[in-house]
Formats: structure tokens, C-alpha cells, sequence
RNA sequence: GGCGGCGUAGCCAAGUGGUAAGGCAGAGGUCUGCAAAACCUUUAUUCAUCGGUUCGAUUCCGAUCGCCGCCUCCA
């Protein structure tokens, strides 16, 4: 039985879809202006886990996920370079769709983008206009807060004890809102700026939250199944995604389960620039670290929970790759008996199922990998001792393989060939160890290597493997 | 100031009112011509500290210390 945390009721929950077998979910996703960092691949990984799960599971899924291409750092940035928002933009969409093929993260089914939704955001806008849960001051158009009774049961926030006191950082009277607490809908422009929307309350631009309410309902429906994202957006971000949608069709819930991604810290500390412990994914590669590795740790603690990212813990996980891809080579490659053997074909089911229990207890990717990692040992022994079979083989394969859906880590099976002077070396060099001729087989061992072709003797003869 | 989370071996960490998963690193061994890989054994009498509840607490309660987050753009 899947359970998940939400975030709306403050308590696990059972998992069932609003209808039938169809899942829609919805995960906010990057506001492209720049190169995205380890942290915001932490959530997108936590986002791929989820939806991989709930395929595992036999559901199907439909996963939208934004791009907000408009917001006051887009529009200063592109004013800057003296380029278009699409131009200034679009370097940093194909950036993003890369670094999340090479991590393994499936893209969403839809994947919107905010510039080209502002009919929708204008609907909303203007809904909550006529059933006054939003005014017009200054030119621009907020959020009436006091006018949606549910506003803050997301976060569960308190608006008496902060905002007003010392360290309150709201300053009341720069606002013509009428209470600090509302947000921007919409914001006036000047005629002469180039980002701007004509709209029936005035030429503007959308605020920050409108996006994603238009966006989700527009392909998931007034109601859907699972909304997600980092949580830092809990608040205010997604409580305002609810005032919104919810104020603007009357309808609950906007989305049923609310999940929340907690955050990196990099070797202890908060991740930032000023600390230079700021990392994108491109910064990891170009220091010779795998996608893998990095999938690998970004998902090995479960989603809600910080994570220290350490440097020498992706280390750690990328040697558990390797060992992992190794093990899986040696048992495809392995010479076994027929038959099978119950004892050890019994591994294979027993570990799916700590697997299935690991990630139905909301998605507990810690103890969903140790039951991987206690089949590989039980499997590397039986096959030490020639308890291993022919059948089990396919069994536990096929075991790893269901696994391999959600966490993604294996990388395809491919039968590589080695060039014909390769094949020739390691001929020479058996050859040479036949005739005890030592130097000349380590010599060819060393050549190779520095090719990039690791050599291993074992009973069953030499393997080789790239580097 | 308001609200929330965390503190488990060298590192990353799971977990539970009944006596500490898993990975990486380390040590010893088996195997090997030597390696590599793999396997076996080994690494926390103890879960920040101090109290309390309990037959029993790492797990519940309180206090203290430390770290992190949200309340502002933010994964």
C-alpha cells in the first residue's frame, strides 16, 4: 500500500488517485535563467523517483511540469544582453532538457512554458476579480488574502507572530496593497516596456504564482492528483497556488497530495555562492564526477529529509555504481548450470519485496537500495559457491531490472565489441601467461589500461571492461 | 520575534518502546604468477548532552548545546 507524507493533511496517507488508475501530477519546475544547481536536481530527481514509482505501481501517469520564462530577473537579465526573453531564455531550456537526460530524469508529458499561458492567467485573474478575491491598486492587481478563509493550510503559517516585529522584513508602506500579506496577480507596466501583456485590467506582466495554477489546471483539471516541488516553494508559492485556483473555481482540493522535496546542504553547509560551495550539475561533470553518481546520491536519502552532499560520499557512490554495473556484467556472463535453485531464487522476490515496502513507506529510497545491495551480496556469494543456477538467473536479473525502472541507474546492456588489435592483444597476452611469460602479459595489461580496457582474470577466463 | 526540521560509526545514512539496515572508506583472510574483481571476517555495548516516564528508550517527555530551513526571489 503506497503511502506518501502530505503536506495538505500533515499526515501520511494512503495513496488513491481521484480516479481510477490515472495519475496527475504536477511539479513546479525551473525558472530558466540560468544553469540549474545540485539542489534543484535534487528536487527534479525526487520528482522522477515519485513518477517512476507510480508507474512501477501500474499507474498511469500524466506529468506536467513548468518553465517560468518570465519573471524580474529573466526581464533584467535579457534587457542587459540586449536580447528577447525567448532569445535570452532558450540557451537555458535546452541546458536544462540535457542536464535532465543525462541524470536519468524522464521529461514531463507537458512541459509549459508561463509566456506562452497568459490567456489563462488573465481568465483566472479576472474570475478573481468579479468574485472579489482581487482588487486593482496602483495599476496592479493582488490577492485579497483576507477573502479566502483557507489561506494557509498549506503551511500552516502564522501571521501574527512575524512580518510586523524588528525582524519582519516586509515593509508595509512601500505597497499600495492593502494588506502586507497579499500578492501581485498582476503587475502594471509602462507602456514603453517591452514585457508586457494587454489585459482587461491593464498592460502588465503575470506575478510569480498565477503561472502554475493556470498552467496545472489547463492540463490536469481544476482538481488533480499530486503536486510537488522543493520546499521552499510551500510557502508562499504553493499556499498561493491554492488561494488562487481554488478561489478562482470553488473547487477542492486544487491537488489532493501535497509533497515537499527538502533541501541539499553541501558538506554541512547551506549551498551559496558566497560560501563557494555553489555547484551546478555542469560543474560536477566538468570536474570528472558521472551523472550516475550523482543521480545515485541525490536520491540515496529520502526525498524529505536534508541530504549532505559531500564530495566524498559521490565519490563512494560512484564506486557503488560501478560495482553494481560490474555485478550485473559478471552474472549476464556467467557459465551456469541448468536447473534452479530455490533457496536462492527465493533472494530475488524477497528482495523486491523490501523493495516495494521500502518505497510504498513514502518513498524510502534509503531502504529501498539496501534491499538491492543485500540481493547483490546473497547473489555474489551464491555465485562463489555454484549455488546459482541457470533460471535464477533470469530471475534475479528481472528482479534488478523492476528496480532498475525506478531507480535508473544501470544503464543499458550493451554488447560492445573490442577493436580486432585489442582482441589481438589479449590474445598475445594469454598466451603469454600460458608460456609463464609474466612481463610480457603485464606489459599488454598496462598498454591496454592506458586504452581504457581494465583486464580482469577469472575462473571463467579474461573479461575486460572500459574504463 | 513567529513557525518547522535535524544531531546515529572516518564519511553518507535507514530505523524502531525490547536491545543498531545499507553504501563508501579502512583492516585481516580466500582466490590470483602478480593484479583486478568477487567472496568471507571485521569496524557504534551505542544512537549530541543532561534529566524524566517505563520492566525496558536511540526511539516518548522536558531542558541544554549545535546545525539547517521557512516567514523575502529561491529546489
Amino acid at each position: 500500500m503506497l503511502k506518501f507524507h502530505n503536506t495538505l493533511s500533515g499526515q501520511t496517507e494512503e495513496f488513491t488517485p481521484l480516479s481510477g488508475n490515472d495519475v496527475r501530477m504536477y511539479i513546479c519546475g525551473p525558472t530558466v535563467w540560468s544553469f540549474a544547481h545540485i539542489g534543484n536536481f535534487r528536487s527534479f530527481t525526487f520528482g522522477d523517483i515519485l513518477r517512476r514509482y507510480l508507474k512501477y505501481k501500474g499507474y498511469a501517469v500524466t506529468h506536467v511540469m513548468n518553465l517560468t520564462d518570465v519573471d524580474d530577473r529573466i526581464i533584467n537579465e535579457a534587457q542587459k544582453a540586449d536580447q528577447t526573453i525567448d532569445e535570452f531564455v532558450q540557451p537555458y531550456i535546452k541546458a536544462f532538457w540535457e542536464d535532465l537526460d543525462r541524470l536519468g530524469i524522464e521529461r514531463p508529458d507537458i512541459a509549459p512554458r508561463a509566456t506562452d499561458h497568459i490567456a489563462e492567467m488573465i481568465d483566472i485573474i479576472q474570475k478573481l476579480l468579479d468574485n472579489g478575491l482581487a482588487y486593482e491598486a496602483g495599476g496592479s492587481i493582488y490577492y485579497r488574502i483576507s477573502g479566502f478563509k483557507d489561506y494557509g493550510k498549506l503551511s500552516r503559517i502564522n501571521f501574527k507572530g512575524n512580518v510586523s516585529g524588528a525582524s519582519g522584513r516586509i515593509d508595509t508602506d512601500k505597497y499600495d496593497k492593502e494588506s502586507a500579506n497579499d500578492f501581485a496577480l498582476w503587475k502594471l507596466v509602462d507602456k514603453d516596456e517591452p514585457t508586457g501583456w494587454d489585459a482587461p485590467f491593464g498592460r502588465g506582466r503575470p506575478g510569480w504564482h498565477i503561472e502554475c495554477s493556470a498552467m496545472s489546471m489547463k492540463y490536469l483539471g481544476e482538481t488533480f492528483d499530486i503536486h510537488a516541488g522543493g520546499i521552499d516553494l510551500m510557502f508562499p508559492h504553493h499556499e498561493n497556488e491554492i488561494a488562487q485556483s481554488e478561489g478562482a473555481t470553488g473547487k477542492k482540493p486544487f491537488a489532493k497530495y501535497w509533497l515537499h522535496g527538502e533541501h541539499l546542504k553541501v558538506e554541512g553547509e547551506t549551498m551559496s555562492k558566497s560560501l563557494g560551495n555553489y555547484y551546478t550539475f555542469r560543474d560536477l561533470l566538468d570536474k570528472g564526477h558521472t551523472a550516475s553518481g550523482i543521480r545515485y546520491l541525490l536520491f540515496s536519502v529520502p526525498y524529505h529529509k536534508q541530504l549532505n552532499f559531500t564530495f566524498e560520499t559521490l565519490k563512494g557512490s560512484e564506486s557503488t555504481i560501478e560495482r553494481l554495473r560490474d555485478f550485473r556484467s559478471r552474472l549476464m556472463e556467467a557459465n551456469l548450470e541448468e536447473g534452479s535453485n530455490d533457496e536462492v531464487a527465493a533472494q530475488a522476490k524477497i528482495a523486491l519485496k523490501k523493495f516495494e515496502a521500502a518505497m510504498d513507506d513514502n518513498l524510502n529510497t534509503s531502504a529501498a537500495l539496501a534491499a538491492l545491495h543485500d540481493l547483490v551480496r546473497e547473489i555474489n556469494t551464491a555465485l562463489a559457491s555454484n549455488a546459482l543456477k541457470a533460471d535464477d538467473r533470469e530471475r534475479v536479473l528481472d528482479a534488478i531490472a523492476k528496480m532498475d525502472t525506478v531507480f535508473n541507474i544501470f544503464g543499458e546492456v550493451k554488447k560492445e565489441l573490442l577493436d580486432a588489435d585489442i582482441e589481438k592483444l589479449i590474445e598475445e597476452r594469454q598466451q603469454a601467461r600460458r608460456d609463464r611469460n609474466f612481463a610480457r602479459s603485464d606489459e599488454i595489461r598496462d598498454e591496454l589500461a592506458e586504452r581504457g580496457i581494465i583486464l580482469e582474470d577469472t575462473k571463467e577466463g579474461v573479461r575486460w571492461k572500459r574504463k
